[in-house]
DNA sequence: GTGAACAACATTGTTTACAATAATGCTTGC
DNA sequence: GCAAGCATTATTGTAAACAATGTTGTTCAC
């Protein structure tokens, strides 16, 4: 018998249908399409030479992943996410990570270690360079290692998923001119915590970071939006 | 232009394959297919009476969702859950939870807190008549309440999908027969916190009742399955 | 009797064509 | 000039056929 765990994440897309929603995902989250812009079937049919059923069933995988919206016999479109579930989904994440970055402190190990003090060395070098890009990605890289190391399997898919639905006003977040300095010494608590094997501490710092992500992304909406 | 949100969630099957997908969610968790049971999709055909498109869209679906696994060109099955993973559900549940509770005892209006002592009253008088399956069935709605009345819009989804995976351990849970006396008081301090619209005592007592039901869950499947 | 090659079957993956629905533009009457 | 009704078009929803793959059972050599 099969016994193998077979993992939807983990192993190579499946069947056509995955791979069109693993690229239009990439490509939503990228922002190469814009919220509430049309998704028409035979574009992306075009565009990713896939046949119909492929393109449908992404759709569908994508609207329960809340990055798209269907309509009865009207299609498909990018969903636009408002401020205040951006705000609901930091608190969320706050929640989730923090779970993790406490499970990352009691297994981490010298590998695990090593990698979150190579990306606190490129956050460092970033904001001294001030580049935002390379912070942004050290960012990712950052929240990602800790997921990873926490040895979770729920709350990884849960948090990623979230993640993809908030990116781009993350993306604005970290191109704020003093975005980076300010959250630097937030995410070297959190490395610091996770390689001294505290998991209390590590918990409060990835709490604390993401109440400032919170109120960071609050003040940014409303103040420059209205 | 359609400017109405259109929530996926909320609003009637859109398709076929959502009325599919909703179904065969349903059968999946009312246990009427076994973890690891196949799932032809000629079967399924049959018993929906929808077409093959519909069919393979709800299973791509439910992959996302957690509920099947899919493997190439051998098709789909109901996935299992194991220990590990229900733990680990049960712990975010105690995260997501406590915060709805939070926000629901800052939310709580008159309607909402009788709904809640309503639950409240059906749950102590199931524990006095012995009733298993209607106080599992009350778990579900306070649960449900808590969640309903925090006004959240992303938690309650992520809940509603972990409470989908593990609820077959639940079921188990309750029809302990010294399970239901065991977790009425921490139900009972929940909905009085956050009647008496106590943030901090609503979470705690939230988190408190979780930490139990993960001690329960451990409990149960290492004593008796070792 | 056992194991390997092979053939028949069951099932899934993909493509195509057809039907139904909503959006759009045009005509016509006023 | 404008609005209502109608025809057209664009797009999605559904169904059926075809191809590819994995599984199972059988045969045959040893």
């Amino acid at each position: 018998m099969a016994q193998e765990a077979v993992s939807e994440k983990a192993g190579a897309p499946v069947s056509d249908a995955d791979r069109v929603a693993d690229r239009l995902r990439q490509a939503i989250v990228a922002g190469e399409f814009a919220p509430r812009q049309r998704l028409i079937e035979s574009d992306l049919i075009e565009m990713f030479g896939a046949s119909r059923g492929a393109v449908r069933s992404a759709l569908a995988v994508l609207a329960v992943e809340g990055l798209v919206e269907r309509i009865r016999n009207r299609g498909a479109r990018v969903r636009a996410v408002d401020l205040e579930e951006a705000l609901e989904i930091v608190e969320i994440r706050a929640a989730l990570e923090s779970l993790c970055a406490r499970r990352a402190a009691e297994r981490v190990d010298e590998e695990g270690a090593s990698r979150l003090r190579g990306i606190a060395e490129v956050m460092r070098r970033a904001v001294g360079e001030h580049d935002a890009e390379g912070y942004s990605e050290a960012n990712r890289a950052l929240h990602q290692a800790v997921l990873d190391i926490s040895g979770a399997r729920v709350a990884p898919d849960i948090v990623s998923r979230l993640r993809a639905q908030n990116v781009r006003y993350r993306i604005r977040l970290a191109m704020q001119p003093h975005r980076p300095a300010e959250s630097l010494p937030e995410h070297l608590e959190i490395v610091e915590a996770i390689c001294a094997q505290d998991p209390g501490r590590a918990a409060e710092a990835m709490q604390a970071h993401l109440r400032s992500v919170h109120r960071a992304t609050k003040e940014y909406f409303t103040e420059a939006r209205g």
